[in-house]
RNA sequence: GCGUAGGUGGCGGAGUGGUCAAUCGCAACAGACUGUAAAUCUGUCGCCCAAUGGGCUUCGGGGGUUCAAAUCCCUCCCUACGCA
């Protein structure tokens, strides 16, 4: 009955409101067998096996315990079995810290619903409005393309298309046609040998309707178990965690079933999926982990900027990934307590303070906002990295000052006065 | 001094009688980015306005031809290269 735990959660501490009552918060750690992860815990993304413009050193002096990297990019360059010959992500991206990898659901939803269209993780009203299709189409006729209003999908550019087994994607790298399978993509978890792992699932667009959401979520469930099953047939399941997703759009119907289907399977932790409207995620998140069984850890699936984190801790999530922090870093935008900015912003050229005068990282202990602001402007390539430090420092410390508010008592004072500062900087 | 090629918006550089306030690139200015198709993408970029439109002043200076000129002619100024 009982086998071997790849992973061992602990809660330390639950969140209470300040009527007394228990809140879905929580502080816990995950052991696993590359080191302790301290949780509520923010993981850095490194999808290539490499946290983009940092080296390792780097990822870990500004307090990263985990590092999330991506099958399907793996999987076509340079190929799993290159990564377990060289001794596993660890090895071969020199981390020596806990890893995960996501299992390549996410890349259902990227190229395949969302390829070309204005979607993302986060959408706004207007493409759930269909406000794009409109222009699309205003578009086609200015250049006297004739549209074919029965089948739109034929038009739309996409190169991932689902079928009841997996997924077939074209590499955007070459253009070669690849087949994925939930079995597949675990065999190739297992190659790469992160310490959790994800289930194969299907990310679906907010713009689809229930019917579809309803027939993608009974397929992810099916995935779900036949990920499982494979799993556990495998030694690796032993030294490697695997986390199901629930899925289920914006439909609290779904979503509870999601929770309560996936729940029950034997997973060792839980990854909440989705592509979210923003004022969708924090009911989603809430019906879900009122379901999951509390002695799980749960992971909030590519989320977050500084209030959404928040919100997942608050409400009972134990991990969440996101590329904002590296990303908006390589493109100037900056986390600081007042907001973010813009470091390209004429206003910063002569700026000698640093991005954020309380930071205590390394890039603000040493440079100030105009050397930044050259930095980009002359496109060197220490921009992205010194930006990445700070984005990445402010939000680990971020997640972590939160986990410390909980155990101290006071996360509600802490995270409000927190946003209150934060939110009048962005206006 | 002679010859040749040129002088276009902050810069580079298209256009060579009408559809030109003028392709494009850079710079500049702003915005976006949430399980990384991303060191990326988008918008603005002569001036003004009652602004999915309208008005005004522009293509070295001046003058002309024409219904119409950045584009043709004359003249002056300037630049590069070649010859003296």
């Amino acid at each position: 009955m009982s086998r071997p735990q790849p992973i061992k959660f602990n809660i330390e501490k639950k969140l209470i409101k300040s009527n007394g009552e228990k809140a879905l918060g929580r502080v816990g750690t995950i052991e696993t067998m590359h080191g302790i992860i301290n949780t509520p815990a923010f993981v850095t993304v490194g999808t290539k096996a490499t946290v983009k413009a940092l080296t390792p050193e780097m990822v870990k002096d500004l307090g990263a315990d985990v590092v999330l990297a991506n099958t399907y990019h793996l999987y076509l360059q340079p190929g799993d079995p290159l990564i377990k010959k060289a001794g596993g992500l660890q090895g071969f991206m020199n981390w020596h810290g806990p890893t995960m990898t996501d299992s390549g659901g996410f890349q259902v939803f990227s190229l395949g619903a969302a390829y070309g269209k204005n979607i993302s993780k986060i959408t706004g009203d207007d493409s759930i409005t269909g406000k794009n299709g409109a222009m699309a189409e205003a578009e086609g006729r200015l250049r006297k393309i004739p549209l074919i209003a029965e089948a739109p999908e034929e038009l739309a550019p996409k190169i991932a298309t689902i079928d009841e087994m997996g997924v077939t994607f074209k590499s955007h790298i070459d253009g070669s046609m690849h087949y994925i399978t939930p079995r597949r993509s675990i065999e190739i978890q297992h190659n790469i040998g992160a310490d959790i792992i994800f289930a194969f699932d299907e990310c679906t667009s907010p713009n689809e309707p229930f019917a579809y959401q309803r027939e993608a979520l009974d397929r992810t469930h099916r995935w779900a178990k036949q990920s499982l099953e494979y799993h556990h047939s495998q030694k690796n399941s032993e030294k490697q965690a695997l986390f199901g997703i629930i899925q289920g759009g914006r439909f609290e119907d779904l979503r509870k079933e999601s929770a309560e289907i996936i729940g029950a399977m034997d997973f060792d932790g839980y990854g909440i999926g989705g592509s979210f409207a923003k004022e969708d995620m924090s009911t989603a998140v809430q019906w879900v982990n009122n379901l999951l069984p509390e002695e799980k850890p749960r992971h909030l699936l590519g989320i977050g900027e500084p209030e959404d984190l928040i919100m997942a801790i608050e409400n009972g999530c134990d991990l969440f990934d996101c590329v904002a922090p590296t990303r908006n870093a390589r493109s100037g935008t900056f986390y600081t307590k007042n907001g973010k900015i813009n470091i390209g912003n004429a206003k910063f050229v002569e700026d000698l303070t640093p991005i954020d005068d309380s930071c205590k990282c390394y890039t603000c202990k040493n440079y100030s906002r105009a050397y930044m602001s050259h930095l980009f402007k002359s496109k060197e390539m220490l921009a992205g990295t010194l930006g990445s430090i700070h984005n990445l420092y402010f939000i680990i410390h971020m997640v972590k000052d939160l986990r410390q508010s909980i155990l101290d008592g006071n996360f509600y004072e802490i995270s409000s006065a927190f946003l209150e500062k934060y939110k009048a900087g962005n206006k």
